[in-house]
RNA sequence: CGGGGUGUAGCGCAGCAUGGUCAGCGCGCCUGCUUUGGGAGCAGGAUGUCGGAGGUUCAAAUCCUCUCACCCCGACCA
């Protein structure tokens, strides 16, 4: 490809719509335009990135035995209706109506429509394993559309959904996917980490999310790691064990009720009563698809939302207002307490029941409850795991500690179960002409993400540093002086030679300066460039150079296209 | 949805408090000449319903009301 055939409109400037540098990137170098808030348009470059990626993706999924499908993207309402995720997964469903007033949605997922494809087709245990996927565009209709590609309303998703009559084959469909996509991402040059993760709107048992790391602020997510183990999971799923000690007495000493003036927050109370935060218990309100709940957890510690929502069981779990607070406590904001509190069930941390003489607040406007023990003060309705995983836990699998790192989502795994199998009537019959829901499994990759996640990792102060399995060229081939025709003819010579041999090459062929032409190189990031000058030319050479390296080498014109393979042999 | 912010030329921005040569700057774009190894120089040129609607006023980018869009923080994230 020519520069000046293409459109490969570059930005000097950044870009004030962009906040992470993997998304000013893809603007300046003309890789993406937004249209809306959430919506992006991809231009040629990033066109050429998503079929290389995309065909690493496909290649890998045939290998690993599914099978290649389109469905709509649209879907009458009803058949989300059955499975109840109409209402549950709710408003980031893109809804409309059509001329007939027939309500339909736009897919952000696909478990139902396949479901549907399946069903009453698929009757016996014979036509079992199956694996059906697509590569296809995908609506969901963000609360909050950020950060470029990496959270749009509209964006491109490799879905795969399995199909299994028992468990055991279930494990190997699963398994044959998780080799599937480690293979994915080697191939296009990243490195990813399968972490356990929540199972979300989805439902199911299990699932997985495959997360690549960075070390920039684009890492959406916190991974937790053993030290010892490979235990790995996502922040809202993380286990562990407790490390810092909870304080003790060795008594229960008689319930007090103190003043407390001005001290709402764990810090005022802890620096008013100078105590430890590990003593304190935070009686946090919220309100589970309206209700009120209560959920403590020790005054050092975060509360995991996720883990909780799971507890309650709740679809909508949101923090209760100050109003909501009054209602059920009796008092401003900072002074909820377990003791008395009737109003509410009380979902306790085993860190808080694991502390004596514990420090609360007591329902009642500036005034705090000391020496309060569960059981003898208050009951918990459940005690339970509610606390969020920090640096320095313990893993639950073994005597290792847990550390954190971020990471971008680039793909999951989900194992479904009969949930929608049941909920739809997908049923076969096994040799025994037996019925049974179908065993699924569902199985995602981040098409448009995946590309511009890896940018947070690949990139320096100059721009992109394309790994070369997903760059939309190899080969960036720069004639410093479109006036000189020496080289020009040197470069379409090259250009021919190396387009011969199968090499995707860019010709700039703008008769810019040097200095712009090198600048856009950069800046686009493709992973090998040609320089073309005077200087080398006379000896009858051009100059090499690796995007990710700072040596320039010089090739006879003769043997560029040799030393261009060697070269790309050795780049990631 | 709650909190904060921004909309002025293709892009990045100044101007707005204290209405009146405020329709401006940089980059880009067009023409010509020179230049050509890291975002060229000179000369000339084009481009704006100042997000939109209404209002106040002799006069509105500037003040008021309404509205739309976008960005950031949070909730959310199949």
């Amino acid at each position: 490809m020519r520069w000046t055939q293409s459109y490969i409109p570059t930005l000097r400037e950044d870009q004030s719509e962009a906040e992470l540098i993997s998304h000013q990137l893809l603007l300046r170098g003309g890789y993406i335009r937004k249209l809306a808030s959430g919506v992006y348009l991809y231009l040629p470059l990033m066109q050429r990135v998503i079929h290389k990626f995309s065909n690493i993706v496909r290649e890998e999924m045939n290998r690993a035995g599914a099978l290649e499908i389109t469905m709509s993207v649209l879907c009458p309402s009803e058949v989300w209706k059955e499975t109840g995720r109409y209402s549950t997964v709710g408003k980031e469903q893109m809804r409309m109506k059509d001329r007939h007033e027939h309500e339909m949605i736009l897919c952000g997922t696909h478990e139902e429509t396949v479901t549907s494809l399946i069903k009453g087709e698929v009757k016996s245990y014979r036509q079992l394993p199956l694996n059906l996927y697509q590569i296809q565009v995908k609506f969901r209709d963000e609360i909050r559309p950020r950060f470029g590609l990496m959270r749009g309303r509209e964006f491109i998703m490799k879905d795969a959904y399995s199909f299994d009559a028992t468990e055991e084959s279930f494990d190997e469909s699963y398994q044959k996917m998780v080799d599937a996509y480690f293979r994915i991402f080697k191939r296009a040059g990243l490195d990813v980490v399968k972490v356990e993760s929540d199972t979300g709107a989805m439902g199911g048992k299990a699932a997985h999310e495959f997360m690549l790391l960075v070390n920039t602020n684009g890492g959406e997510e916190i991974i937790f790691f053993c030290d010892k183990c490979d235990y790995t999971a996502n922040v809202e799923k993380a286990d562990f064990r407790p490390s810092n000690k909870v304080s003790t007495d060795a008594e229960l000493k008689e319930l007090k009720i103190v003043d407390t003036p001005g001290a709402a927050t764990i810090e005022e109370v802890t620096a008013f009563l100078k105590v430890d935060a590990n003593r304190l218990a935070k009686t946090l309100l919220y309100m589970a698809d309206g209700k009120p709940v209560a959920a403590m957890v020790r005054g050092d510690r975060e509360l995991n939302l996720t883990k909780l929502k799971n507890v309650t069981g709740a679809v909508e779990l949101e923090m209760a207002t100050p109003e909501q607070v009054m209602k059920s406590t009796s008092a401003p904001v900072g002074f909820a307490g377990p003791v008395g509190l009737k109003s509410c069930p009380i979902y306790v941390d085993p860190l808080v029941a694991g502390i004596k003489n514990m420090i609360v607040g007591a329902n009642a406007n500036e005034k705090h409850m000391l020496n309060v023990n569960i059981g003898r003060d208050f009951k918990a309705t459940e005690v339970i795991d509610l606390t969020s995983a920090q640096d320095g836990d313990h893993c639950p699998h073994c005597d290792g500690y847990l550390s954190s790192k971020q990471g971008i989502e680039v793909g999951n795994t989900f194992m479904l179960g009969t949930k929608y199998s049941e909920s739809l009537g997908a049923k076969f019959l096994d040799a025994e002409g037996k019925e049974h829901p179908i065993i699924m499994g569902s199985y995602g990759i981040g098409i448009t993400r995946t590309p511009q996640a890896a940018l947070e990792k690949y990139h320096d102060d100059m721009g992109i540093i394309w790994p070369k399995d997903i760059a939309p060229f190899l080969v960036e081939l720069i004639p410093l002086n479109m006036e000189k025709e020496s080289l020009v003819e040197t470069a379409e010579k090259i250009y021919k030679e190396l387009t011969e041999a199968g090499i995707d090459v860019l010709l700039d062929d703008r008769s810019d300066r040097a200095g712009v032409k090198f600048n856009d190189a950069d800046l686009i990031g493709l992973p090998v460039r040609i320089t073309i000058g005077d200087k080398s030319l006379k000896e009858g050479k051009v100059e090499l150079k690796a995007r990710s390296r700072d040596e320039v080498g010089k090739v006879p014109v003769e043997e560029v296209v040799s030393a261009v393979k060697e070269l790309l042999k050795k780049l990631n």
